[in-house]
DNA sequence: CTGAAAGCGCTTACAG
DNA sequence: CTGAAAGCGCTTACAG
C-alpha cells in the first residue's frame, strides 16, 4: 500500500477531508473515527487517529460548533477582574471549564450597565453555550433574552432576585449577622456598617444581617458607603476617625475596604483593634498577611466559581432542567487580630 | 405591500435568511446591507436594518467566522489571574479587544508547562485570531506552531527571547538597576535581591540589573528566591531577619513579595525602613496603601496590556507584518516610605 | 461498518 | 444594485 503524499499544505490548514484522504476513507468516516461516537472498524479508527496525529491535525471548533450548535464557549461576566473576590470566582469557574474542554470568554463590565448590555449581546453573538453572571448590576429582564433562547444562565456569588435563575452563592444576610453579632458580643456598642455600592445585592444583604443583629439587641445602626475598592476604605478612615460620634467597631462589606480602612486608620494614629475594631468580609488572601491580621467572614469564592460552572455545564448536558437550582455555600467567621 | 409574517420562531433562532425573507430580498443582499460593505440601495439597507432590529436578529459569529476565517476571538495566556500584575495586563488587553469587537478567551496556566501546551492547543482549535502570551514559561518552539499557521502572537510584559515575536514590555534590567542604584545611593551596603521563580525572565532581568549595579559599585551580591506570591515574601522575612549576615536593604522582584516581606518583618519586630529598607517592583495599587507605603519601580501594566492588544490587532489587520516589533515602555522609581 | 448528501448560518466572487 | 451558487469545515440522518 503506497503511502499517500500529504498535500503540500502551504500555510493552508489541514482539514478533516485532508486526513480522510490520507487514510483513504470518506470525511464522514474520519469524523466518526475521531469522535468515536459510532461503530467503526477498529483498524480504521486506528489509522485515522494515527494520521491525524502525524499530520498534526487540529479540528476546527468553529465548524464543529456550527454543525453541532455548540460553541464550546462559556461567557463570564465579572464586574472587575482587578478585584480578588471576582478573580477567585473566575479562577474556579475557569478551572472546571478548561477541564471539561470549554473555553472561557471573559467580560469585565466595570459595573457599568451599558457595558453589561453590550457584552451580553456580544456573547449572544458568539453563540456561547452558557453564561455565568457575577456581581451584576444588570436588570434581570436583560437576562430573559437568554432564557428565551434557552441558553443556561447561572449566577455566581449572588442570588438572582426576581426571575429564578440558578446560582451558587452564600447567605450574605447570615454573613452580615454573624459578623455584627461577633462584634457586639465582644462588647462593642457603636458598630458602623460600611457598605460597598448601594445597588449591590451583597451590600444590601450584608447590611440586612447587620441591621438584624444591631436592632435585635437594641443598639442603633449607623451606615456609610464606599465602592468596594481599597481606596474607598482608605478615604473612609478620615470620616470614621474624626471625633464626635466615633464608632468603636466597623464591619466593612468586603475585605478590600476593610484593609484600606485599617491602613487609613493606622495612618491617622488610630489603633486597630484597641481604638476601633475592624472586621471585613470575604476572607481574601491578603487579609491574613496584613497587620493587624484581618478578622473576616470567609466566603468560599473559588468554590463558588467551581460549583457555578459545574451547575452550568450540568444544565448544558441534561438540557434545560426544570426549576432553577440555588446552591448556598456555608460561610463562617475567621477570627484574627483586627477585631 | 403586505407585511410578511415573522416565522413562528419557537425557540428557533432567527437567521439571516429569515430577516431577508421578511424584507423580501435574498440572503446575499441582506448580508451586504447589514455589513454595508458593498453598494446597496439606500432603501433596502434601511429596510433590512430595521427588520433586523425589530426582529431582534443576532448574527451568528460562528458561521460568520467559518466563512470569513476569522473567529473574532483573541486568546490570552496568563500565569495567574489572582496576581494583580497580570490582572492589570489582562484588563488593558481586554478593554481594547472589547472595544474593537473581539472577545477574549482566557487561559490561566498557573505557570504549568503542561497546561500551557494544553491551552495553546485548545486555542488553536478554537481558531482564535491571535494570542497574547504573558509571563509564559512555555518554550518558544511551542509557539512556532502558531507562527507556521500565520497566527499573530504577541508577548506582553516579557520579551520573546530566541525567536522574534512582537511584544511590549518594560526594560526589566533597567528596572533592577534603577532600584538597586537607588538603594545603594541611599547608603545601603548589603542589599539582597529577592527574586521570584528562577526560570522567570523578569526575575532574570531584574537580577541582571541588580548585579550590574552592585558589582559596578564594588559591593558583593546576595540573592534569594521566592515564588512571586505574597506568602513567599512573608516567609522570607524569617530568613532575612535572622541575625548574622542580615542585609540592610532588600530589593524584591515584585511588590507582592515585598509587601509580604514587610508584613513578615513587622511581625518579627524588625522596623522598615529603619532596620531594613524594602523595595518592590511593579507598583501595584496596594503598595500605596500599605504602611510603610511601598517604594517601588512603576511598571505600566495596564498600558502594556493595551499596547499588546493594539499590536496584535494591528498585525491582524495589516496581515503578518514583516519583522517583529518590540515596544519598550518606560519605567521609573516611585519613592514612598519603605526605602 | 461506510459513503454521499444535506445542512449548520454566513459571505463573496460571478453573472446579470 | 441584486441573486443564485458555491464554499468555509464539520456532523449526522439516510441508505446501503
Amino acid at each position: 500500500m503506497q503511502p499517500v503524499a500529504v498535500p503540500a499544505n502551504k500555510n493552508k490548514r489541514l482539514t478533516l477531508r485532508d486526513i480522510a484522504k490520507i487514510v483513504g476513507v470518506s470525511a464522514s468516516t474520519a469524523s466518526r473515527a475521531l469522535n468515536n461516537n459510532s461503530a467503526i472498524s477498529e483498524e480504521i479508527r486506528r489509522k485515522v487517529n494515527k494520521a491525524a496525529k502525524d499530520a498534526n491535525y487540529i479540528p476546527n471548533t468553529l465548524a464543529r460548533g456550527l454543525a453541532l450548535q455548540r460553541s464550546q464557549l462559556i461567557g463570564l461576566l465579572v464586574p472587575s477582574i482587578a478585584n480578588p473576590f471576582f478573580a477567585e470566582i473566575l479562577r474556579g469557574a475557569h478551572d472546571v471549564a478548561q477541564q471539561k474542554s470549554y473555553v472561557v470568554a471573559l467580560c469585565d463590565t466595570q459595573r457599568d450597565k451599558e457595558r453589561e448590555e453590550l457584552f451580553s449581546e456580544r456573547l449572544l453573538q458568539s453563540q456561547v453555550d452558557g453564561i455565568i453572571v457575577t456581581g451584576s448590576v444588570m436588570l434581570e429582564d436583560r437576562l430573559i433574552e437568554w432564557r428565551k433562547r434557552n441558553i443556561p444562565v447561572v449566577f455566581a456569588g449572588r442570588r438572582s432576585a426576581g426571575m429564578r435563575f440558578s446560582g451558587v452563592s452564600v447567605d450574605d444576610v447570615s454573613a452580615g449577622y454573624q459578623a455584627t453579632r461577633y462584634l457586639i458580643d465582644k462588647g462593642h456598642k457603636k458598630v458602623l456598617f460600611f457598605g460597598g455600592k448601594q445597588d449591590s445585592a451583597a451590600t444590601r444583604d450584608r447590611q440586612r444581617g447587620y441591621l438584624d443583629a444591631v436592632e435585635s439587641l437594641g443598639l442603633s445602626p449607623s451606615v456609610s458607603y464606599g465602592d468596594y475598592g481599597m481606596e474607598s476604605g482608605f478615604r473612609e478612615a478620615a470620616k470614621v476617625a474624626q471625633g464626635k460620634d466615633r464608632p468603636d467597631a466597623v464591619f466593612a462589606a468586603n475585605d478590600l475596604m476593610a484593609i484600606g480602612l485599617i491602613m487609613g486608620l493606622a495612618n491617622l494614629g488610630v489603633k486597630v483593634p484597641e481604638d476601633i475594631a475592624v472586621m471585613g468580609c470575604d476572607d481574601i488572601a491578603m487579609g491574613a498577611l496584613i497587620r493587624p491580621a484581618l478578622t473576616s467572614v470567609r466566603i468560599p469564592m473559588y468554590e463558588i466559581g467551581v460549583r457555578a460552572m459545574g451547575l452550568l455545564l450540568h444544565e448544558l448536558e441534561v438540557g434545560q432542567t426544570g426549576p432553577a437550582e440555588s446552591i448556598l455555600l456555608d460561610c463562617g467567621l475567621v477570627i484574627r487580630d483586627s477585631a
